[in-house]
RNA sequence: GCCGGGAUGGCGGAACUGGCAGACGCAGCGGACUCAAAAUCCGCCGAGGGCAACCUCGUGGGGGUUCGAUUCCCCCUCCCGGCACCA
């Protein structure tokens, strides 16, 4: 192809400048991204087994190569990329076209998360249903990721909203059902008034929404659907020690929110009123069994209170109990007693208050005192049982035993109300000081005034004290998460609906699975989504109506859908066999691929999708579906894009918008730039600025490159030997080589591999003349310039396939083999070697690589500027380190 | 409060295992080309002093280890992110 047909008329692009060199066979022709980049696309979408990265499946074309899955977290289509977009691409994009130069069979693929709440609210805003919304975004998308030159494998695309993928979320679904991991159970849930639906724990963040920063959760009793990962919570962490490809910061995150704690439960048994402690084990007063008579709770049989405690070493120091106001034992006493339920209630008030203001943790510590006692069964001892808003309900047993010897909040709680304190741990080396209250060290720590255990080790005591209490049937060793299982019903049309029915005959309230046969449940289309409390399926009588698949009579259908992290808790098995109709993937195709090389995509998803998703890889593996037990070898968390120093985002106005970019300065310079900006893992300022640098660099390789097309056109280099300039050219070449390739296997510090390739260029430039002059060779001028397109064939790939083509390159250039650095070429014949004299730089001498250290000494020494510094002064000392530096030390 | 990450010119950043601080780019300044401008090309560009060759200081602050510290150790300040009464 004529390298002038796509750049003659140059001037009408977005470079235009009323070039009017046209004709001029001298004037080097101009860059242009405008006319280079949509010639470009368009080829690559005509031939995806040439352009696209196709991983190729067992038995396929890849048999022999190393596979390489190279994964981006898919996005949700809102209809418009953004600069954390272009940004998380441009780095999996750079990655998975250079592991294909390395002769990887790499699989890249792409989809949709396409459930969710934006496509019924755009319904509800603009009349139009969430399915044509959301496929039209998609689409948008689609185009903009042509646009930006990414090598998506789209014959593996999953859309999370069509029946193909969502039906095997139900498959899921019953399977989980089947083995007891999805449930039903009634429960305090979260409730986001603003999208009329349930949240999981952890999409609450700070007592709000995460989609709604400015609305309070609030606390409902619904009966959900919850599918048990806590039955893998020791897995998951255990998993974090082993997943050492992944940041520590995640692995940090993920352990906090799994929150394992080693305890124990005792129980404490309820005395009787005031001082009436005659039968500590009986059961409450006659009045509060006839209270409790009309809640259909079991107050009569509350006779202890269980305390979760991880330092029960310290029971001895107990000198109260403490429960949650939500507590059953609470709710038990305040029936008794009026002005004891006046002053829960007061508590549970300024708790609701405090969630709502978000100041949960910022509270003050205060309790009341229900004049009832609760016996310590280590030692018998009577103990006040206090309400206090600093006990949490829904963690341990929402019941404490106060130590505030040995407990910073029992101790200020106590200092606060007068409440005893009493030590009973001391350091273990008597010589020490008493430490201060609370003493909270165990590790050194040994038991005083605790009966028969006194002189024992904390650690030792936890373990014997527990298995002691488990013998005498009051209490057991235990464990307690933070994480809670995960409640994925949703009062929400645009999901996956939830393949469970309720028989009105059979028995009202027991969920039947349907069967696998009658799988996928549609999801009804064309429906009234009005908001209004309850899910709209509810309201849909054709979704709604069923039939029994126990007595073939009338049933009602389940008509929550699925939280959306459902559909990303395992779409990327979905990518290695996406069209399979009988399975959600092959098992063999799935287990060449899996697990995934590298996983890139922002730290946001640290805990929710990044948890999810390998809860359900384990859940897979116990199904039989896959090997693996982890997801993703590797996960690379990228920094965020910032402008003007904040994120950016709409509420600031201070958003840049992708294709802005593109049509100013093309493709290949904006995605260049978000790599060249800043490291990968750091945060990026965007400046428009900087974009058009790169753009200039570009513009500076074309103008050479079309410039020296000629001479590369005539051989394809290989010249070893030649003129001094000649080895100052081949030798950058080589040092950038070695450069780059050691980017991409360590440190993805692509901004340093760019800004090695601009030292190469002008390195080029500086010998452009000797270029000119013939005395470099069109070997090494074809060879240089090859390399420099094979170099920047990952970070600009429209710009490198049009270069390559105008030099006569043969083939893809990204199917061409990916450089190997020349160490012999690479190498400098002499370097040179700072000089200091005690320790300050004084000059710089050369010497030939690889010299002695007795002859850099010499040269050093050599030197007029060293001579003059240590003239009339004893050198005590010269250290020289080879190939570093020389350093004497003078007095 | 706890856990991460960070602080280097006017700006983004570089210096990978302790060895020439400021690579590369942006912005700025000066020059060439041009009638002029744009584009392009060349030069300068941490601070202070000096006509100059050069000298002194300098990687958030204080101390330490070392022939030598942006890098390692101790203490402190500030910024960003996460978690936050988890017993």
């Amino acid at each position: 192809m004529s390298t002038n047909v796509s750049s003659e008329n140059g001037g009408k692009t977005a470079n235009t400048d009323g070039n009017s060199s046209v004709g001029d066979l001298n004037q080097p022709l101009r860059y242009s991204p405008a006319e280079i980049e949509p010639k470009w696309q368009a080829r690559w979408d005509a031939d995806a087994s040439l352009y696209a990265a196709e991983g190729h499946g067992i038995g396929e074309k890849g048999l022999g190569k190393p596979k390489y899955y190279c994964l981006e977290m898919l996005p949700y289509p809102s209809g418009q990329l953004h600069m954390g977009h272009v940004r998380n691409y441009a780095i999996g994009d750079a990655l998975a076209r250079h592991m294909w130069m390395r002769g990887y069979n790499v699989l890249h693929p792409m989809g949709w998360d396409a459930f969710g709440l934006p496509a019924e609210n755009a319904a509800l805003k603009n009349g139009v249903p969430p399915r044509e919304w959301t496929l039209g975004n998609v689409a948008a998308m689609k185009k903009q990721m042509r646009r930006m030159g990414l090598s998506y494998d789209w014959s593996n695309e999953v859309t999370t909203c069509l029946p193909d993928y969502y039906r095997w979320n139900q498959w899921f679904f019953l399977k989980m059902f089947e083995k007891g991991l999805a449930y039903r159970k009634k429960s305090k849930v979260n409730w986001c008034p603003e999208c009329q639906t349930v949240l999981a724990n952890e999409q609450v963040i700070g007592g709000r929404c995460w989609r709604h920063e400015d609305t309070v959760v609030e606390q409902r009793d619904l009966t959900q659907w919850f599918l048990r990962i806590t039955k893998y919570a020791d897995e998951l962490l255990e998993g974090l020690d082993k997943l050492e490809g992944w940041p520590e910061k995640v692995r940090t995150m993920q352990r906090n929110w799994i929150g394992r704690s080693e305890g124990a439960h005792v129980d404490f048994a309820v005395a009787g009123r005031d001082c009436d402690d005659t039968d500590a084990t009986a059961g409450p007063s006659t009045r509060a069994t006839r209270l409790a008579q009309d809640d259909t709770s079991s107050f009569q049989t509350v006779k202890k209170i269980t305390v979760f405690t991880t330092r029960v070493d310290t029971i001895f120091g107990a000198t109260s109990v403490q429960l949650a106001p939500e507590h059953a034992v609470a709710k038990m006493f305040a029936l008794e007693d009026d002005a004891l339920r006046v002053k829960i209630e007061g508590l549970l008030a300024e708790q609701q208050k405090a969630r709502e203001s978000d100041a949960l943790g910022a509270i003050e510590k205060h309790g009341v005192n229900t004049g009832r006692f609760a016996v310590n069964p280590f030692n018998g001892e009577r103990v006040p049982i206090w309400v206090a808003n600093y006990i949490l309900a829904d963690y341990g047993t929402g019941a404490i035993m106060s130590v505030p010897a040995h407990d910073e909040r029992d101790f200020e709680f106590a200092q606060k109300y007068g409440l005893k304190v009493r030590r009973v741990i001391v350091p273990a080396d008597v010589t020490d000081e008493e430490p201060a209250l609370p003493y909270l060290a165990e590790d050194d720590a040994v038991l005083i005034g605790s009966g028969s255990w006194s002189g024992l080790g904390c650690v030792a005591a936890q373990e014997k004290m527990a298995a002691f209490a488990k013998a005498k049937g009051f209490g057991t060793p235990t464990v307690t998460y933070r994480l809670k299982d995960w409640g994925v019903s949703r009062q929400r049309y645009w999901g996956t609906p939830i393949p469970m029915v309720y028989c009105d005959s059979c028995s009202p309230d027991e969920p039947m699975p349907v069967a696998e046969s009658e799988l996928p449940i549609l999801l009804p289309e064309q429906i009234d989504i009005t908001q209004t409390n309850g899910s709209p399926l509810g309201r849909v009588a054709e979704f709604v109506n069923a039939k029994c698949p126990k007595c073939g009579g009338k049933a009602r259908r389940e008509t929550d859908t699925m939280d959306t992290f459902v559909d990303s808790s395992w779409y990327f098995y979905r990518y290695t066999d996406a069209k399979n109709s009988g399975a959600p993937f092959d098992s063999d195709k799935a287990n060449y691929w899996f697990p995934i090389d590298q996983y890139i995509g922002g730290v946001e998803h640290a805990i929710l999708h990044l948890i999810y998703s390998r809860f359900w890889t384990k859940v897979m593996r116990d199904l039989g579906m896959i090997r693996n037990d982890e997801p993703a070898e590797r996960l690379f968390t990228q920094g965020m894009v910032i402008k003007d120093g904040a994120k950016m985002s709409k509420s600031k106005g201070n958003v840049v918008s992708p294709d802005l970019m593109i049509e100013r300065y093309g493709a290949d310079a904006t995605r260049m730039y978000a790599l060249f900006a800043a490291p990968p893992d750091r945060d990026l300022e965007w400046q428009e600025e900087g974009v058009a640098g790169i753009s200039r660099f570009l513009g500076k390789v074309y103008r050479l490159t079309t410039k020296f097309a000629g001479a590369a056109r005539t051989t394809n280099g290989g010249s070893r030997k030649g003129s001094a300039e000649e080895q100052v050219l081949l030798r950058k070449l080589h040092q950038t080589i070695a450069k780059i390739t050691q980017d991409f296997d360590g440190r993805w510090h692509f901004n340093t591999s760019i800004s090695s390739i601009m030292i190469l260029v002008n390195e080029i430039t500086a010998n452009e003349a000797a270029i000119d002059a013939g005395e470099i060779s069109p070997a090494v001028v074809s060879e240089v310039l090859r390399g420099l397109i094979l170099l920047l064939a990952s970070f600009a790939p429209f710009f490198a396939a049009e270069m390559w083509e105008q030099i006569g390159g043969e083939g893809v250039v990204f199917r061409t083999a990916w450089p190997v650095a020349d160490a012999e070429l690479a190498r400098e014949n002499e370097i040179e070697i700072p000089v200091q004299v005690n320790g300050k730089l004084v000059t710089v001498v050369k010497v030939p690589f690889g010299s002695s250290e007795v002859v850099v000494k010499a040269a050093a020494l050599a030197d007029e500027k060293v001579k003059a510094r240590i003239e009339g002064k004893t050198v005590a000392k010269v250290i020289v380190v080879p190939g570093k530096l020389v350093n004497l030390v003078v007095k």
